[in-house]
DNA sequence: CAGGTTATGGCAATCGCTTGCCATAACCTT
DNA sequence: AAGGTTATGGCAAGCGATTGCCATAACCTG
């Protein structure tokens, strides 16, 4: 793939300067209509390129801005991580942005890795997918200016960095106060991956919501695991065990939630007859599936848009002081609650 | 982000010339050892990150490779695509190569997209998750060498692309082979989206091995749609309304069966007893769901392993030829056939 | 019509790294 | 000891586009 086209061919074949071929592709305004119209002409006979690596190292930009996700070779990925990359990209093309995507392996933090990539002007600027908390330290930036780096599904704000998230303890609220209302007042709690961010609150905000209600006697947490079907699935096992089994399990996420049913029901037992079940993301596969899962539908495509939004505000210096934008979830009560 | 450090500061440091210094860093055995170790320590230090942009500039190539994903951005994504996608970023993490992705918007393959990424120096080599032909006239480089593109999921070898693909029809005569064996002698087809790839070969080898097996009358072709669940569910209702429903379906991608399954049972029949079905593609949700789906488990991950060490062979001219690997997809058995 | 704007294009430095080629020094051979 | 290698470092020319600054020409204004 040998370039051929550079500006001085056009330079030449137009009889015109660099600089002003330059311009006259990329400042309108700079040059007379008539040099323009010539410039594009023959660009488009001899179908210039442009050469991407040289306008970066020149202008010191590269509109490309990068995803850093979790554990995102080597494991299963999330769906939902899928449909906030989806976000992603679709808002990132219609800012003209390019979009990498690398992943990072979990806590703590990769900042140095952050840096680098800032740095050396791999990207502008980051979307962060954080699982554990982000060590501004490490960055040795603790005095200097933010960092073009947004978090994504955690709030950050307190370490200095924009995010947009879900407000997943709202969704929990209402998971919480669907099955109260219901009348069940024995909750199981279907728990993610110990001491995680989501996890931590999540299950912060059914105990408090429970308490709130009075019904905080009735909770029982449940060992579950990574986020994943087999650990529901497993999660079913403990479940079924208990002496006194509640009639009523929140889960963590969907995914836990699917694999949970799956357990219980495998046992024989009736969701919801038995035990209503509930979860939280809203994946497509929980309408689609018997029964199909109550759930709480976080906008999670959104999120994505929103944070390259967001990140795109930074770089272009609209907004410098760190933000926070939070998302609504949306409860989809179905069969199984 | 201001860039700090650079080449001609180490230089400065270490009283080295500039070029020493990057041999140093990038030619080790072109220096002595003491040279090396001094600039490293000065380079550690300082904490001299490098400059991509000018590295990709001098060196004309960027060391990132781009997925050309079908549809990423708009509508819902397939999670065979996601699998695919964590291997290609976990081969590419390995091999010390970064990744875009874009989008294309579908048929026609927008080959001139794929020319300018190529020409301006914006990625080394493209990976094409294609829906349909690659128009190779397009791109007029009908003589030129084969570009660094790799077809993923299509083989495009005819177009004169390597390719890495599953072999779909051997699963799915796995799949009819299977129901045939249990007994099942009319199969219900649910199409995916027609006239496309995947459809079109899945489709041509259930009704080529129901031939071969002297059961070709039995075979109905039902609408499906787009691959996904609503289109299987919306199947379903089809499938109800037939005089004669056949006792087996087998479904284009899980996607759809997993739609079917809950569209059928919605009405009342039992899958297995009244209507078996299975699937093709392995996603992890088939084997989590009452019941549990029998499906042809496809290599997805390792799908993008290969297609990213293809085309890394193939930029540093290891093979030059149009090869082709495809990979086989294992039978799960289980309990909805 | 003189003095002052404004529009347009050219010059050349610059971004930071890479690398072919050359010079020097050190080390062998016979 | 003379001629020949080999190892190491320096010089400087790129890579291709961008942009501050300047020169010129065209156009105003009173």
């Amino acid at each position: 793939m040998a370039q051929r086209i550079t500006l001085a061919d056009l330079a030449e074949k137009t009889g015109l300067n660099i600089s002003t071929v330059s311009r006259a592709l990329t400042r309108p305004g700079r040059v007379s209509a008539e040099t323009r119209r010539l410039v594009e002409k023959v660009a488009a006979d001899l179908g210039y390129m442009g050469n991407i690596a040289a306008r970066n190292l020149s202008r010191g930009t590269t509109e490309t801005i990068m995803v850093l996700a979790p554990n995102f070779t080597g494991q299963a990925i999330s769906p939902v991580f899928t449909e906030v990359l989806l976000g992603v990209c679709d808002e990132a093309e219609s800012l003209g942005l390019s979009v990498m995507i690398h992943s990072h392996t979990g806590q703590p933090i990769p900042t140095a890795d952050v840096m680098r990539f800032l740095h050396n002007h791999t990207v502008d600027g980051i979307l962060l997918i954080a699982t554990e908390k982000w060590d501004r330290a490490v960055a040795g930036h603790k005095d200097g200016p933010a960092p073009p780096v947004i978090s994504v599904m955690h709030d950050l704000t307190s370490e200095g960095l924009s995010s947009v998230v879900a407000q997943e303890e709202e969704g929990f609220v209402a998971v919480v106060d669907h099955l109260a209302g219901l009348g069940h007042r024995s909750f199981a709690y279907i728990a993610g991956l110990p001491g995680v961010y989501h996890e931590v609150r999540r299950y912060a905000a059914v105990r408090d919501r429970l308490t709130a209600l009075g019904l905080q006697d009735g909770l029982v947490p449940i060992e579950g695991g990574p986020f994943d079907l087999a650990s529901g699935f497993a999660a079913a096992g403990r479940f079924l065990a208990l002496d006194q089994r509640p009639t009523a399990a929140i889960c963590c996420c969907d995914a836990l939630a699917i694999g949970f049913m799956q357990g219980v029901r495998q046992a024989g037992l009736s969701v919801p007859d038995d035990v209503a079940v509930a979860g939280y993301d809203g994946l497509d596969y929980t309408a689609f599936i018997t029964p199909a899962l109550t759930t709480a539908v976080q906008p999670s495509a959104e999120i994505g848009r929103a944070g390259v939004r967001m990140l795109d505000d930074f770089l272009k210096g609209r907004i410098t002081a760190p933000r926070l934008v939070s998302l609504a979830p949306r409860l989809a009560v179905r069969e199984s609650a």
